[in-house]
RNA sequence: GGGGCCGUGGUCGAGCAUGGUCCAAGAUGCCUGGCUUGGGCCCAGGAGGUCGUGGGUUCAAAUCCCACCGGCCCCA
């Protein structure tokens, strides 16, 4: 009776229907909400999601990050204020009035929107907050929902039109003072990224792709299944574009008034889950890092005829040992199986299961098995807590570990565009030697059929090269993929 | 922004071309009982659908037409 090999042929052939599936059959959100682009997050997801917001609150909030909350809605005076702001997202907002009995719209002297980002509602508080260089630097953060009235086909998780998020804002007394928090909050992201074991490429996007109203951004693009990059994060440096209309000033030291120099950093919550489940999990289901699973442990009994009492015991004996350090769960259901139980347990992403049985209880030992690679290991009761966090770490590695090599099996450099293009159709991610002129990144773009995604942040990625478009000197690697 | 496809119990899905034989097949899931218990088996029974919503055509609509809502795909 060999463990389970984990299979993902059908999490890659029809990824759609899978993550659909998943999304159900493991208890993460439930997307028959009948308004477009909306979604109940189950009690699975929301577990991960929240685990997620307390690790990335602690990280920020270590570095200085203030936590507050703002409201939800703005005058559409303030949205306006900053032109390539307005202009990147009037499109999408959410306008809100006052709902008249027996329906119809009342007309607003003033409208109101509902925040598809918050930079227009804390930077005229901002305004009144900073006066001197001593109120510098000042760093909040509040995770919440913003709202996006997506145009293009929504999809659970990935785009949404309600979207749970982090978002970080700072304002500093230097351009010098403000690249070092870019540095920073790059740190701060990767960490809470990297322990969810998640592989992605931090890329400096395009200057046609940066954020509206940002000098440069930075992004972080973890890989998919179906080949759709999916950007869980963001970074901003808005310079001083959004200090000087909303009249963020300082006194400084040495005399005289400057406006601040600001960023803003964007973590989202539903599209770091979807990364979870579509990088970590297989055909069956998801497979939870246990740092964030909602349960880390089941123990199933194998009762036998004439010792279920016996095993009964046993496994409560197990359960009583490992509640104290993990989130476990005893299955003691009597009128299902065994086997049907695995297999419950599987789709639902446990990531280890505990086996106690006849055999397990005479010897006074336990069986585990890894969700991720089906292995099997018996290990005494005596010492299980450690051998349970030694073999969750190992799955916790494992899983990282394999989500890498897919990274690195996906991304490919090509040597021409139209086989970069033949690429893009089999779902990898194309490294494009480039020269650096914004034309020949944007002629890829149509060329290859796919988004210019940017060039590597973390690193300093030199050329040896033409570039592939104009032929000249190549400077370096550009990321081109299709993306959600 | 342009074009196309689709919507049937919780989920998947047959039926729609040629309207009536559909008070809607099947699978899975769910509930009951039995058998079994180291891989979700097997047997018996059961609940669950105004066929997305509204309007129209017709003696008759899941099926044809229109609008809206929702889902998906392709192109820009």
């Amino acid at each position: 009776m060999g463990g389970l090999i984990a299979r993902d042929g059908e999490k890659f052939e029809r990824f759609s229907e899978w993550f659909d599936n998943v999304l159900l059959t493991a208890r993460i959100a439930d997307s028959r909400y009948p308004v477009k682009g909306f979604l109940v997050y189950l009690e699975s997801g929301w577990f991960v999601i929240e685990r997620v917001r307390r690790r990335l609150e602690y990280l920020l909030e270590e570095d200085g990050h203030l936590p507050m909350y703002f409201p939800l809605v703005a005058t559409l005076e303030n949205f306006s204020r900053e032109a390539e702001h307005i202009k990147g997202f009037m499109g999408e907002v959410f306008a809100v009035g006052k709902l008249r009995v027996g329906g119809g719209e009342e007309q607003q002297e003033a409208p109101l929107i509902l925040r598809p980002t918050s930079e227009t509602i804390m930077y005229p508080m901002f305004a009144l907050w900073i006066s001197s260089h001593a109120d510098l630097p000042l760093k909040i953060h509040q995770s919440c929902s913003v709202y996006r009235y997506e145009t293009k086909a929504t999809r659970a998780l990935y785009r949404v039109r309600e979207i749970p998020w982090n978002e970080a804002h700072t304002a500093h007394a230097s351009q010098e003072e403000a690249e070092e928090q870019v540095r920073r909050a790059v740190q701060i992201y990767r960490r809470v990224l990297d322990e969810l074991g998640l592989a992605y490429l931090t890329l400096r996007r395009p200057d046609f792709d940066k954020f509206a109203g940002a000098e440069y951004s930075i992004a972080f693009d973890a890989w998919n299944p179906d080949g759709k990059v999916n950007q869980v994060a963001t970074v901003h440096n808005l310079g001083t574009n959004f200090s000087r209309v909303f009249n963020v000033e300082f006194e400084k030291k040495e005399g005289g008034k400057a406006h601040t120099w600001q960023l803003c950093y964007g973590f989202g919550y539903s599209r770091v889950l979807a990364a979870i489940i579509a990088q970590h999990g297989d055909d069956l289901g998801p497979i939870f890092p246990p740092t964030v699973a909602p349960i880390q442990v089941v123990i199933v009994p194998i009762p036998y005829k004439g010792r279920e009492q016996e095993v009964r015991s046993y496994a409560q004996e197990i359960y009583s040992t490992l509640r104290e350090s993990f989130r476990t769960r005893l299955d003691d259901r009597e009128d299902v199986t065994p086997g049907e139980k695995y297999y419950y347990w599987e789709r639902r992403g446990v990531p280890l299961r505990v086996e106690a049985g006849p055999r397990e209880a005479q010897s006074g030992s336990v069986m585990l098995v890894r969700r991720d690679t089906g292995e099997r290991r018996s290990v005494p009761l005596t010492g299980l807590k450690e051998s349970v966090e030694n073999v969750l770490a190992e799955i916790e590695r494992s899983l990282a570990e394999r989500a890498r090599r897919k990274l690195e099996e996906l991304v490919v450099e090509v040597e021409t565009v139209e086989k970069g293009a033949g690429m893009i159709e089999e779902g990898k991610i194309c490294k494009v030697s480039w020269c650096g002129s914004e034309s020949c990144a944007l002629s890829l773009k149509s060329l290859m059929g796919a988004e210019v995604r940017g060039y590597r942040y973390d690193m300093d990625e030199r050329s040896e090269r033409p570039c592939l478009v104009c032929g000249s000197r190549g400077r370096t690697y550009l990321y081109v993929s299709r993306a959600y």
